[in-house]
DNA sequence: TACTAGATGATAACCATTCGCAAGTCAAGC
DNA sequence: GCTTGACTTGCGAATGGTTATCATCTAGTA
């Protein structure tokens, strides 16, 4: 088998050696689309997998979902932010401990992957600003994007908007007909999401957010 | 928020302490669905993702598609086995050396993931046992498990099982009425599954692999 | 120049994971 | 003891990244 260089191929290998992030396979798409409208995804995914076959580029397998792809050949590591997902390079040397220590297992060593994971000094001047907010890390983990409103959830902010002040799960039951213990797991989902709070035991209250995306 | 040791959590726990392996949220699934044949494997990924938030067990995001548990929460690196993609436990202390670099970049190190490639001892024999074929290590990634025919592929298969010898896609558009277009780009797919090969340039024959999954 | 390996675009399939919902269970307060 | 609401569960549908399939195109090679 061999590969041919084909206009696709080559933009393919020209945009992600041009940017000199590490991109995923749709960041990638994006990009090229600009200059071959026509181009497809499958082809972009295809290409990065040839590439790095024939180690013309390299695939990094790192935290998160996604593969990201790295025009940079040589032997490098990586640190990654885990609040913005950005991935930045690192340069050790002393890659021989690693090394010693698999041989002790009888393995034979192909390759070594270092993944330092941290705050990025961007994130961190961003959380001193407004450290309101307890994110324990658990939750929404990864992409903290906040979930779409049902029309059963909405049924409920509405209610707890309509209050003066904090209620509780039967007093939106009575306003919206439905039964306590639908309401009471309804609020549970709007809480995760940080629609709703509540100030006492027990009494709920629409939060800023929660009148944000109800209005969105 | 506070967790309830439910008997489902339990379970979960105990199965993966009891299982020394670095399990994948539906390893663990089959194991526990022994003992509890109405679990859910919703309620596997919500555990083990809530266990490791309190740290009773740790998410491993190690290489390959799907994330792995842990019950060991000591600090430890992992040596993976690119052929089998097993995973095995590795010591190594010199821990700083990666500290140290993180912090001149400014980030606020959190965590760090060491993970050694290469092949394991066990593959390693099985490799020298049976040398003929070439695994390019591309080609299927990760899980490497044969595709199922589809309807087109077994009709062209059918017809190369029943040439005597090695045989052009030209002869099997004959016998099978297809365009040779058609036939030469099953036979692409077939060949990549391993279950055709070209012996002479232009000629191709069915393998013993491509007879066994007609059969089957 | 004919033939075919290799590439492409479109789209369906895949697979691990997550979400939404309704129903269940447990602990604390009345 | 009964009620209430927080926390869980099972089910099933949705999601999202990635891969496979197929027909068609294109470019090397005999």
């Amino acid at each position: 088998m061999q590969l041919r260089m084909t206009s696709q191929r080559e933009l393919i290998l020209r945009e992600l050696k041009k940017s000199k992030k590490h991109l995923t396979a749709d960041e990638l798409y994006e990009r090229v689309k600009k200059l071959m409208p026509r181009i497809s995804l499958a082809t972009v995914y295809r290409n990065l997998e040839l590439l790095s076959d024939v180690e013309l580029i390299r695939k990094l397998e790192v935290s998160g979902r996604q593969k990201r792809f790295d025009s940079e050949l040589e032997d490098h590591d990586h640190i990654y932010c885990v609040q913005c997902h950005c991935i930045e390079n690192l340069n050790i040397g002393n890659n021989t401990v690693s090394l010693a220590a698999g041989h002790m297992k009888g393995y034979t060593i192909t390759g070594r992957r270092l993944e330092v994971t941290g705050i990025c000094p961007r994130c961190q001047r961003k959380q001193i600003k407004k450290d309101g907010k307890h994110s324990k890390g658990g939750g929404t983990v990864g992409c903290a994007k906040k979930g779409v409103l049902s029309d059963e959830q909405k049924e409920v902010l509405v209610a707890m908007k309509n209050c003066d002040e904090p209620c509780a799960s039967k007093d939106i039951a009575a306003a919206t007909g439905l039964e306590t213990k639908q309401v009471s797991c309804r609020i549970t989902a709007l809480k995760k999401k940080g629609y709703v709070e509540s100030p006492v035991r027990c009494k709920y209250a629409i939060t800023n957010d929660g009148i944000t995306a109800l209005n969105a």
